[in-house]
DNA sequence: CATGAATGAGACTTCATTCAT
DNA sequence: TATGAATGAAGTCTCATTCAT
């Protein structure tokens, strides 16, 4: 692996760790046995990296997304495809999407990159917003407020890198399937769905460890 | 307001909205009107102030779980008040509980303090755990995986708190009933339930400014 | 005991161990059970306690020395008192003066307090100086170098203040008569003298504690 | 010189002069010409650096005197050794001495720092109580009380960094004979001894200034 | 007398970053 | 590339002291 990427794969697990502010460049060099200096031969700037990390990943999002979507027009399966993808995305990249979710705040107001990054968020969401709406209206989904119904299902979706394990009983499998039903009954789906989804569509974070989020062995809430 | 609470309550929304490592006393002082050292007069220290808000938070949470489940014997009506109470509990204190459920990693690994935060977290989560348990072995609930379905419920209600809004189309009241629905769906209950939450009941936290988290006019994803 | 001995006395224990710098106001305060405020209504200020000590530790060391050298006109006799008397108020008032010896430095150079301590301080000294002068000039003792002498004997006798122990086996008297002894020697005085140390006329510092300065139990050098 | 050894050279002068408590990082910095934090690319923090002072100094000290006992197996001859070679040390290299002999208190209780400066300071003064028990054994001295005797003798030879100029009239050679000869005669030692130390194989400070203490020019008592 | 509250200054230390080598 | 050295800013916290109550 090279330098830049390395420092990417710290990076990622620092930030999801400890959070961004509290991870300082002295932390990274540590971890990736450099120097102070060194990072900066690799790096703009401590948040232009987490910009970096940032992008990089909404852009996977999106991209495995509209993938996922392609030649789907019943909204039914496209939301089936949005719930199933979120999740197992986020079941499979525990740090890279810890950081995309919760890391927004970190990027300095009305810098370019924080307006990049948002409008990327944005992009993905009208994946839900517009297939909500079309649910709607065609008929397919009887859905008294979408906004909540949206939020509410994202949640429990990324709500997955806090505390899928894949060590665990549950197979990602399972866990998307009952999402998908959860997620089709509350948006009252005259139709039904089984998915099968592509996992080799699913984005390739080259930085993330392939390991699992560190969770309480007792198999309670994990600990963050 | 006496000093002391004023300090809390604009430690709350610092720490909720910034993250407790991007929050300078300096800056805390700024909220409040007062010097830097005067902040030292009522806290302790940074940490001691941010472990008596989360102390003082799951003592709450416990509290008003206890008296609510009391004399509800039945599995499915036990589910029902944890689900719509945690839901309720995020959506009008999202400050206070957005700090309970992301700044616990703030928190010195090893410190009492720590230690005791987690003590209580787990207390709390032991309520999921033996409902979905008694449910399952009265044969009320069917669930293939107890772990994930408590997990994913916690994620479901608690992300109430990241998007939740007083003002907008759905009522408190309708997104608990949803969400308790979906809840009860996912365990497979045999009875349906239909719950009326006494909200008179659920914990005050005298910091929470009972002003919304601030919410992306446009109605997108709230922007942490 | 009125508040304001009982903050000297705190005083004195505090900078004898910890040193004037490394001792705050606070932990005045903590010692004597009083708020950081109350000290102030009997201190005009940290500083000014200090020179009060030092102040009255070295009146008390002149009034003391003259009275034992009244009606003592040989220069033997006169050494002989010098030695005993200043080792046993070491040895008696160790908290007392270590402070004297030790924390002139922390008196601001230039204030008033100051050049009043040093000047005390030298007048005290003259005892010693005009006594091994007229000792040498009248042909009583051979010293070839009065400054080194004198500084020597003194040093060995405030040193006393750093080990002795009312509880070990050497009496203060034999102390006492060992130090006048080699001093005496050192100075080749020629006539030998039996001194006889009136106690009473020795200083009464009333916050001098009447402890022994705590030493380590295995005899080795006392720690600070 | 490099900017560890100037960091030193100031840190010792400071710390004898003020005292650590009353040395800030601010005034070691300005005394270097440096900025605050440029401090801290070469120390680790005052505390260590303080540590370090003393170690080295205790080891210079052990390592100087176990070379020149080697070969003396006679009591007389040690304590004679013993006498001149602590004398010298404390006249030539007062700074460090100063700091050494005062400024244990300033390590934190129960660091491992100060354990081992504690454990450093025993293991010398082992070479004195084994000395003056040996020749109370073997007959050659006639010693009342050892404790007392090595704790004054040690006082007077440690006091030398106080006042000891190498300008003033008495030769550093001409001190050390006269407190050996006060040793000697303290302990009544049978024999006598005609010391000549080897000043080169003393301990050499590399930071030492080799520059007189800070002396009262009316030669007055030092004023520390 | 005593105290709770407050403060400006300054304590030690770490921060992200730069630059000559 | 990499690093040792350096820095201005900022971090958390304590200092001695004052003052209204």
């Amino acid at each position: 692996m090279d330098a830049g990427m390395k420092i990417k794969a710290a990076a990622i697990d620092l930030f999801a760790r400890d959070g961004y502010a509290a991870t300082s460049i002295r932390d990274l060099a540590r971890a990736v046995n450099m120097t102070n200096a060194g990072i900066y031969h690799h790096v703009t700037s401590k948040e232009a990296l987490l910009a970096d990390l940032m992008r990089v990943g909404q852009l996977g999002l999106i991209d495995a997304t509209d993938r996922l979507l392609a030649h789907r027009p019943a909204p039914a399966d496209r939301l089936a495809v949005l719930i199933g993808s979120l999740t197992a995305i986020h079941a499979l990249n525990p740090m890279t999407t810890r950081v995309m979710d919760g890391e927004l705040r970190s990027l300095t107001p009305g810098s370019s990159a924080r307006d990049e990054i948002i409008a990327l968020r944005d992009r993905y969401e009208d994946r839900w917003r517009t297939t909500l709406a079309e649910g709607a209206d065609q008929g397919d989904f009887r859905i008294p407020d979408q906004r909540l119904t949206r939020l509410a299902l994202m949640a429990m979706c990324t709500g997955t890198s806090e505390w899928y394990r894949p060590d665990g009983d549950a197979s990602l499998e399972r866990v998307c399937a009952e999402f998908v039903a959860i997620g089709l009954a509350s948006v009252r789906s005259r139709v039904q769905v089984s998915m099968r989804l592509d996992l080799s569509l699913l984005p390739d974070y080259p930085w993330e460890p392939h390991v699992d989020p560190r969770v309480d062995p007792a198999g309670r809430h994990p600990i963050r």
